[in-house]
DNA sequence: ACTGATTTGTGCGTATGTATC
DNA sequence: TGATACATACGCACAAATCAG
């Protein structure tokens, strides 16, 4: 750091922590070094530390938690919900690079909420698509896409072809499809969830419900995702 | 516990709780006595209770969570997000009784998000209205409700009269307001808002960010809501 | 980050009553 | 009557998750 210049030794210490951050040296969500340490790593008083993270605050680039630490802002994507809910479509809008990968698919026996929200037969046979949702290669979300057997008996085949679950309904002739209803819950995550989306077990996730229905109201998709709370904000436009 | 009649033991002992929830021994929420302990007091082997158990989790009277215990289903209310968002009707519908108490009634200065949500300058001045809802007697949600001084000068005054927003938006000319956007997230609770949620500290809070506008399009309410996770649902029709 | 205590989850083996053929 | 299958109940041991310190 230098003393002299006519730049404000904060100035320089907040423009450092931005270099950092932009070359990638902070990722998003990381967790600063406490503010003892930093004063102690460019050798200045604590305060001068504080003015440096309260600029970076005010410009969006750090969060400040009492008790817990200063971070750096995580991805904060806004999740749209309405009829017409396409997450690629969603996140394309703000300019960030959506990714859905597939962890796997299976066919099980539909339990009570699957079954009464596909309006099918309990045990009937459905479809389980396990995906994962990633934005600029940080995971998002995953989901959980139940699809009834009977009504999709190729879906494994069609789905393996086109890649993405809107071109696979697409194929079925359900390219229409519309969100009915989306329920809204939160919790902890499970150590398996907690793995997948690279998230604290303290830090809570975002649960939706939903119920997708082609153009003559049948129910084709129960969905359930779940969101890292920490970079998602589910919008309704009402 | 009769053993000679035809009644399975793990029967009787289902039923016998079911009878304590129904008569409100056993509240919603409240914690079961560990398994070991009820095999004790039952006389029976734990997976006898284990398997009256099951039967409850499968009728929806009882929750478990490994490792946390066995629980009575807490209330589980469906707040409806559309353009008219009414918390007491939305609770009416649901055969519940809403309270809203009134925690405090400030004028403060409007922040970046504040004033940005109800498009005036920042650091003029709004009324600050902290509520605390309530369903059959245990708290929901903690509101905090932001309006703008100038457009309703004698706010204080008026809501006092009145002893709820709706009735006081009624009186300002705008009972016909409507829900614009709602943000949803979720975060771990405060020490605060844990302690008037009555919940723990480990499980999350839903946090809604609302804007409701009049007839005008005209932004005159911006509200932060805190609801308990556990204790509802919400709920978004398209 | 680790520890120990608590609590539910799971699997094994055994025994008995009850219904059916 | 006997054979078989199934539901019920008990005992033990360990795995996995949670929680407080």
């Amino acid at each position: 750091m230098d003393r002299v210049a006519g730049l404000a030794l904060w100035r320089q210490i907040a423009d450092q922590i931005k270099g950092d951050i932009s070359k990638d040296i902070l990722r998003p969500g990381c967790k600063l070094p406490t503010e003892i340490l930093l004063a102690q790593q460019f050798k200045v008083n604590r305060h001068t530390i504080r003015r440096s993270i309260a600029e970076l605050v005010e410009e969006g680039l750090l969060k400040v938690e009492q008790g817990r630490g200063t971070f750096v802002v995580d991805y904060l994507v806004d999740y749209q919900l309405g009829r017409r809910t396409r997450f690629t479509e969603t996140v394309l809008k703000q300019n960030k690079n959506p990714i859905a990968k597939t962890l796997s698919i299976t066919t099980i026996s539909a339990d009570r909420d699957i079954a009464g929200s596909l309006k099918i037969d309990e045990k009937t046979d459905v479809f389980c698509l396990e995906t994962i949702r990633e934005i600029d290669n940080r995971p998002l979300a995953i989901g959980s896409h139940y699809f009834p057997k009977q009504r999709f008996p190729d879906l494994i085949e069609v789905f393996k072809a086109e890649g993405s679950i809107s071109n696979m309904l697409s194929k079925f002739g359900c390219g229409d499809y519309e969100r009915q209803t989306t329920k809204i819950t939160a919790r902890p995550p499970t150590k398996r969830e907690a793995s997948i989306l690279l998230q604290a077990r303290n830090r809570p996730i975002l649960v939706t419900e939903s119920i997708n229905i082609d153009k003559d109201k049948q129910p084709i998709e129960y969905g359930v995702a779940r969101f890292s709370a920490d970079r998602v904000q589910l919008v309704v436009e009402t």
